[in-house]
DNA sequence: AAACTTTAGGTTATAATATAACAATATTGT
DNA sequence: ACAATATTGTTATATTATAACCTAAAGTTT
């Protein structure tokens, strides 16, 4: 676990971070990091909660952005498939992803309370996939897992 | 594993299965299995591959059910509450579940070819989920895991 | 630099999934 | 039979996502 997002941080550090990993694994695949893409980027590292694709749209338009939805799910599928973001299924939006250019499986825990996300050590996953294949002669290609509950500060508030 | 859905097996004696227990359950906890729901149920289980809502609509039509999106959406939240199916969420459709009646995460692998879904073991689930609450302070109260690849089926199909 | 190719973005329309809200009916408990 | 509760019917609409086609920008080759 490389960091918290229940814990006090310094958040800005986090964006940066995500934003420098960014731009390394665009030029070492030769992608673009176009502004949209970029700022989008940024906006769903905004905070530690999934974010919806359609919750973007405005803050785009905002800043004079095309807003279309093709503009920010080709913004989404291209920061998806760099790895920089993960998808929430279960909750149709969006995550910054804390180990980029590392494949893994999505994993991650959300508080159903104040929706803020913590990715999880995915190592155990890969057991769960290995044993599979090896009982069913599956071939795993992608997995993702979704815990949902409540976090540390929303069981105290509870109380 | 009680099953595997890639290897030959009598399906009559699965869908005959799942409407006993749904009986059961329904009786258990005091709820109805309406003919709608227990349609539906069946449905769900017509063959191995998740379903979605959208799917039903036509077939309840041709039966001379109501088949509006609430009717559907009503029934299958009713049997996901009960347990008797589970929702795979990178897929929108609903899928039967093995073993209703025993609290337990939703933990699916689906062919990426076929569509066809097998139930796994989740107990390694219920490890991950020990091991994020030791360590976060969180507490889980839902989890799903979806692995998506090549059933041993259209592996061979693939080559 | 001009021409060409490739990639990205703009635009309009529509598909696919899901729920809100309220009325009508059926079932259960008294 | 009556009231209370649970279920279903119905209409409308919200939410999420993609198709299709066109324009513009950036990278490549000559």
């Amino acid at each position: 676990m490389t960091q918290n997002v229940y814990k006090h941080h310094d958040h800005h550090s986090c964006v940066d971070s995500a934003l420098n990993k960014a731009r390394r694994l665009c030029e070492e695949s030769g992608q673009r990091l176009t502004p949209v893409r970029q700022r989008v980027l940024e906006m769903v590292w905004a905070n530690h909660k999934p974010v919806g694709a359609y919750d973007l749209l405005p803050k785009l338009a905002e800043e004079g952005f095309n807003s279309a939805p093709p503009t920010v799910y080709r913004a989404l599928d291209f920061l998806l498939d760099l790895g920089l973001i993960h998808r929430i299924s279960s909750l149709n939006a969006f995550i910054g992803c804390n180990h980029p250019g590392e494949a893994h499986p999505s994993c991650f825990f959300v508080c159903r309370e104040c929706g803020r996300a913590q990715e999880l050590d995915s190592r155990l996953m890969g057991s769960l996939a290995s044993k599979a294949e090896e009982e069913l002669g599956i071939k795993v290609e992608q997995q993702m897992t979704e815990l949902m509950g409540l976090c540390p500060i929303c069981q105290k508030e509870a109380s």
